[in-house]
DNA sequence: TTTCTGTCTTTTATCTACAATAGACAGATG
DNA sequence: CATCTGTCTATTGTAGATAAAAGACAGAAA
């Protein structure tokens, strides 16, 4: 196998959900536009729904012939691409495995694991390599540096840091700016999830992920906007490891984030400040203490 | 070609001048740690050093013949590293050629202009991508950003942050820190170089990327060490493409360190923010000046 | 005239193969 | 008995090949 298909079937995927909602498909390359992928792609997608007696097809004239059950779609694993497989992989290996700092990664030995190429595995090593956690010997292997709490401390610092910055480039937006709706719609969120803690605790993690990359995008420094990766990376993952008291640390983030917003929203440049540092504080803390 | 041997060929050519002063070489491990290199590579340096009648090799018995004369080394373009290589031709291609942003970076081409497989190429521009300059589209081309006045403006107060905070640091290091001993050091070769300015401004580029670096160092945390390749890989290759005025700002560059090593010195923090302050302002000036 | 389709070319993503290099182990040597 | 050498194995760095995907262009259709 040269190249994985993936992009294929996860817009063949996508496609058929549109399928289902009308009976005349758009042109090609209309429909390339809405999945996201070339000419070419939207073709293969195009004869395949035809071969499964999907739609009939006639240069223009693509026909809706029935709705898509389930035995059409393909399977949820064959549409991640390689890159996400690889991630998860190593991740997983790195935080849950007994994943001592100092340890060796060896190339083909992952390659192996995951079933696929050592180069997809070396090109994503050297993508990650700027989390800071790994470290290439020339010529040889990779260490494991670890998820240790300097590194923890050694984030934080920067992200404290970055953080401030922007928020406070934040309360100089002008107002017809769109971050100012889209932090009122984050807002909302946050209230509707308190009000239903109980059950919506879990979804903390992507609001978390998504009101802190709007505070960073307002620096509009790339290379602030680009540490969020590294951020997000970890506190995702930090997440789905660490549950214990998951629903009181989310309540608790949840009401200094709204404080955090009404500061932002007072564009008082010293609440800010203060309502941006205690929450800092207290994710600092939680990371910490989920380290050993 | 699989892969080069251009470890070996730098470490023969490094071997030969250890070679020119002693008549009887070390054992195998010893001779690999001076030179970094494994002993199977050693063993590869000694058989040559044999075959072309520079020394008697007889087990522990490693007996120098004669001097290595100027054709005994391997020519200087075959030890770099392909990486190096690499390198330095897209940063020609992108500095000095017409380096539009937009413009689009195919890896074939680039390979094929350097003389090298595409794999290479790729994870060059894999490392390279962390420094803002370029951008990938995937399953498409990459994209150059360029080297513009926003982003010497982003990297300028990303590094002024990061810059102040470690100078900061650096005034709290204790008394018998290395870094105290460096500092003297590099205050000296300052002293000297601006005693014969006319002759030595050139040294300039190196002994500024030494003083930054420690000073970043001290902050002890990898984000913003890390950083630091970004600052120094751009000023590296803006002194070398930028040469108007070189003595004037070089100048007036170490007169500015001068006084910010003394504030560094003093262990006032004020003072050292302040000298700090004043001299990143300058070099952003600089930066600044050069880009269109 | 504008947008679409059929066809073709170019480029990327990935695998496999192989030389260079690192590194391990046992027996040799001082 | 500690270190060195001979030999062997494992792993990395790089090239080359190939399927997937992107994209260009001319002629067809509206």
């Amino acid at each position: 196998m040269a190249k994985q298909n993936t992009v294929f079937k996860d817009a063949f995927n996508r496609c058929l959900k549109l399928l289902a909602e009308t009976s005349m498909l758009p042109s090609e390359p209309e429909l390339g536009q809405a999945l996201g992928v070339s000419r070419t792609t939207v073709r293969a997608i195009l004869t395949r729904s035809e071969e499964l007696g999907l739609i009939s097809w006639d240069k223009r004239r693509k026909t809706v012939l029935r709705s898509p059950g389930p035995s059409d779609y393909f399977p949820t694993e064959e549409t991640d691409s390689l890159a996400e497989r690889i991630e998860r992989s190593f991740m997983r290996r790195i935080l849950a495995g007994g994943a001592e700092p100092g340890m060796q990664i060896n190339e083909l030995e992952l390659a192996r694991e995951i079933g696929t190429g050592t180069t997809s595995v070396r090109e994503f090593l050297i993508r990650f390599s700027r989390f800071g956690l790994i470290e290439k010997r020339p010529n040889s292997h990779w260490v494991l540096k670890g998820f240790t709490r300097e590194f923890a401390l050694e984030l934080t610092e920067v992200r404290e840091m970055f953080e401030l910055r922007s928020a406070a480039r934040f309360v100089a937006l002008p107002d017809e700016d769109p971050a100012w709706d889209e932090l009122k719609a984050i807002e909302a969120v946050h209230r509707a999830i308190l009000s239903d803690i109980d059950k919506r605790y879990k979804e903390f993690s992507e609001l978390d992920e998504r009101f802190h990359l709007l505070v960073h995008r307002s620096s509009s420094n790339r290379f602030i906007i680009d540490f969020y990766d590294v951020i997000a990376i970890v506190f995702h993952y930090h997440y789905q490891w660490n549950k214990a008291h998951a629903r009181e640390r989310n309540a608790r983030a949840l009401e200094e984030h709204l404080a955090y917003i009404a500061a932002l929203q007072s564009r008082d440049p010293r609440q800010v400040e203060q309502a941006c540092r205690r929450h800092l504080k207290s994710a600092r803390e939680t990371l910490l203490q989920s380290i050993p």
